[in-house]
DNA sequence: CTTGACCTACGAGTAACTCGAAGGTTTAAG
DNA sequence: CTTAAACCTTCGAGTTACTCGTAGGTCAAG
């Protein structure tokens, strides 16, 4: 199989498997015309792949648990000492994005009962300066998990 | 006032107005000695670039806002229209950032019950295999709001 | 006059892709 | 036989918003 067509059955991009071959995580075999052809084992691991950063593995956590396998070793306790961290920060993420989107709808209600700003040299844009709307605190080490 | 002071001031990196110097989100006039001195207009300025920030705009956003506001024009508008799609992003962030939380929980749990697998050629892991967890669906266009 | 605390610009690193360019291969059609 | 489409390769760079490190300059106190 070659990378389109394991593209298409795992429903990614094909792009997205060059860049795990590229990183070492697949290792596929090539033909005589320098083509990358990928075993059923090569299939497989892509699919422990995929699972592992749908429950939040970073490729370097997956890196550590394929080396683990391949060294004859059970990468279950790295699986279950690296999920604790992982699941800490995801939740740490999502408490942000909840009060992101909370913020962000309450400036939208706000807006909706104001007119726009004239430029008056005072203010940049009232509806951003004036928005009543506070973040729990930008004090300390505040802006970690800002954005993504 | 020079940078560190405005960052204790605003409770920031003093690398984060570094950078915003840099790409030209601050415009600070220089001393003699080709220090960065910030006037209370570039105070404002920081001041309603980290509101906006807090309000999920980017900083090209932001870049644009200002810009109008130079310029003259009213920078509602562009705001007005700016947040719209900001929020939606955020909303989808959010949930995937909740389903992934409940995917990781879910695993977590199952495995509390599951000893650890000896390696055997067969899977990689059977923690990750097995999980009994799944996407919404891979299908299609998925993969935008993963991570980050 | 040296130490320490500041400052500057700039390059690179972060995560996980995603895209594009330059160039080679294969296959089907004309 | 040639050509065009549809693949494939590697590698570099772009994305976001910082954050850190380096090399080198400034300044006030002891």
């Amino acid at each position: 199989m070659r990378v389109l067509e394991l593209a298409r059955r795992e429903q990614v991009n094909a792009n997205t498997i060059r860049h795990y071959v590229r990183i070492g995580l697949l290792n596929p075999a090539k033909d005589d015309s320098g083509y990358h052809r990928f075993t059923a084992a090569e299939h497989k691991r892509l699919r422990f792949i995929l699972q592992a950063r749908d429950l939040g593995f970073t490729l370097d956590d997956i890196h550590t648990m394929l080396q683990a396998a391949e060294q004859g070793e059970s990468p279950c306790p790295t699986v279950r000492q690296l999920i604790e961290p992982r699941l800490s920060e995801a939740r740490a993420k999502l408490a942000a994005m909840q009060a992101l989107v909370e913020r962000m709808e309450r400036a939208v209600e706000q807006w909706a009962e104001q007119p726009d700003c004239v430029p008056c040299g005072e203010h940049i844009c009232h509806l951003i300066e004036g928005a009543d709307v506070h973040l729990s605190e930008r004090c300390g080490s505040r802006g970690e998990f800002q954005h993504d």
